[in-house]
RNA sequence: GUCAGAGUAGCUCAGCUGGUUAGAGCACAGGAUUCAUAACCCUGAGGUCGAGAGUUCAAGUCUCUCCUCUGACACCA
């Protein structure tokens, strides 16, 4: 059983952004979790490249639409490489495979009866790429998003029969779990209740887009061929591109992770598209929050964007990753706050965790030889620490499948937390000025140590190159695979070498503002 | 305008089906300590829980009204 997952396919009319990262980020870490649990996962991203949209961008910077496409999208696979997202694939929808499984799937919707022509004119806004309602005979209309004046269009269209699925999408949002957070639901919900009505899916006069078969001069419009890039990623294994295959390729997905402005396509477009083409209907969407900064909604008239590519040059992956996922309840909105940032990283990271390894093990090399202390197993087994360990790993273990990344996050923290307390209610620094305590001390440093290294592999899938530094200083490798085994209470091998500590986690100083 | 959600310490938020002196983290102040990355640990200060009314023995928690903010309201990647 394949567990596969997607970011949005991002739209390449502009460079990416902070938004995209942060879901992204996201998904790498429900990935990377997944692995770790054994399972088999498919972690789909790429970027929606067609669109009247990107033909415009493109004409205005003087170059072909596919120059423009290949230049944006090629950032975006940098940027993920540099964040070292672990996707298994990127898909493009200017790619060769996409366009004939598009017109597969669009022939499969044709024989199910849901396509069919009609006529569409009224106020339409480019940036939007929608229809508005502004009435017909309004003089010069602009669009309350983009301040752009309106262009009248007149157009014969295809349509997908959406209305003929309101039953099927009515049960399927009611179906708990489907949409999340359960939160928002209600608006879909709404929305539907509203009645669902048919939506076009080809435009003419735009020749940057697929062609449809047979309605020369029509291509398909940019929503509906970006979600079907989903089914191209996952087709993209080496074989054929031929929609029975799917099964077999990792569909349905186990979630769609989104932004929570594309909810609706994705908890209503993209399942009808789908039950009309016969094919299953992914298990779950999760619509996430946005990202603001100092309470301010980022965007360039504010010029206070947040650059991921500088963001990850001056503080590096773990400490974005950490606070964003740390920070922010994912599916609420967060906001980036400078100061808050540096403050949770270096108490977090540098002072809670980092320390606690530093110190530890610091103390063990300096009384065991430099090294660990060797402890019999059944002392170690009955250790106060254990049952602690034993639930953080729980917590991680239920909190990350439901996306619930800052509860897994706080979890791992607070064992570093109550392991720091532990270390200061014992107090070896003074037991060890005792005669005949070693031995106590001995299993208390190792049991601390044991706890820093659950620590370090619970952050693996949120924070993974600080994980590895952790269980570096600890003398163990990365592990790769399945860590079930690495997670169990004493796996440290008693009397084994410490390596010299040194700090995992560098504070941040950030002089200037970001 | 209609619908949904939210307004709790300086900041970010917990507070389940109403029940002892309203909690956490960060920031702030004091103390303790020296194993450690001026770190860790403890203590403290700080809130008329948006406003008003009501139900109840008892309301942050239920009802009503009002104020403020956010989101959705058809094809905004």
């Amino acid at each position: 059983m394949t567990y596969s997952l997607t970011t949005p396919l991002y739209y390449v009319n502009a460079k990416p952004h902070l938004g995209s990262t942060y879901t992204t980020i996201a998904c790498d870490a429900l990935a990377r979790f997944q692995r770790l649990e054994g399972q088999q996962v498919l972690f789909v991203t790429g970027v929606d490249e067609h669109g009247q949209k990107i033909q415009r961008t493109a004409e205005a910077r003087k170059i072909s639409p596919q120059a423009h496409c290949d230049e944006i999208s090629r950032e975006y696979m940098d940027l993920w490489s540099e964040w070292e997202i672990s996707n298994d694939r990127f898909v493009r929808t200017t790619s060769e495979r996409h366009l004939p499984l598009v017109q597969e799937f669009f022939h499969r919707c044709e024989a199910a009866g849901h396509i069919r022509t009609g006529h569409q004119e009224g106020w339409y806004c480019v940036e939007c790429e929608e229809f508005k309602d502004d009435p017909a005979n309004a003089k010069s209309p602009s669009c309350p998003t983009h301040q752009k004046p309106l262009e009248w269009r007149d157009e014969e269209n295809l349509f997908f029969c959406l209305s003929k699925f309101q039953k099927p999408i009515e049960s399927l949002i009611a179906e708990p779990g489907f949409i999340a957070p359960a939160s928002r639901r209600k608006e879909v919900e709404n929305f539907v209740a509203g009645g669902l009505r048919d939506f076009s899916i080809s435009r003419v006069n735009v020749s940057h887009g697929l062609p449809v078969p047979g309605h020369a001069g029509h291509t398909f419009y940019v929503w509906f061929d970006a979600l079907l890039g989903y089914l191209t990623a996952l087709l993209d294994d080496g074989g054929s591109v031929d929609l029975d295959r799917l099964s077999s390729a990792g569909w349905p997905v186990s979630v769609h992770v989104i932004g929570k402005d594309i909810l609706r396509f994705h908890a209503v477009y993209w399942p009808a598209m789908l039950m009309s083409a016969g094919l299953p209907l992914p298990k779950s969407v999760f619509g996430h929050g946005f990202l603001t900064r100092e309470g301010q909604k980022m965007g360039k008239s504010l010029g206070n964007v947040l650059d991921p590519e500088l963001l990850l040059e001056r503080c590096g992956t773990d400490a974005v990753r950490w606070y964003l996922l740390r920070d922010i309840q994912f599916g609420d909105d967060g906001d980036f706050q400078q100061q808050r940032f540096v403050d949770l990283v270096n108490n977090d990271l540098a002072n809670t965790i980092g320390n606690l390894l530093n110190r530890t093990s610091s103390m063990s090399r300096k009384w065991f030889g430099n090294g660990l202390p060797a402890v019999a197993e059944t002392v170690r087994d009955d250790h106060v620490l254990r049952g602690k360990a034993e639930l953080t790993i729980q917590q991680v273990r239920t909190s990350i499948p439901e996306l619930n990344f800052q509860k897994a996050a706080e979890a791992v923290l607070q064992l570093a937390i109550d392991t720091n307390g532990f270390l200061n209610e014992q107090a070896p620094w003074s037991q060890m000025k005792q005669p005949g305590q070693e031995v106590q001390v001995g299993e208390d440093l190792y049991a601390v140590l044991e706890c820093s290294r659950i620590v370090g592999i619970l952050l693996q899938p949120i924070v993974p190159d600080l994980s590895q530094r952790i269980l570096a200083q600890l003398g163990l490798s990365p592990i790769s695979g399945s860590w079930t085994d690495h997670l169990k209470w004493g796996s440290l091998v008693p009397g084994s070498p410490l390596p010299k500590p040194e700090p995992v986690m560098q504070r941040l100083e950030l002089e200037s503002p970001l």
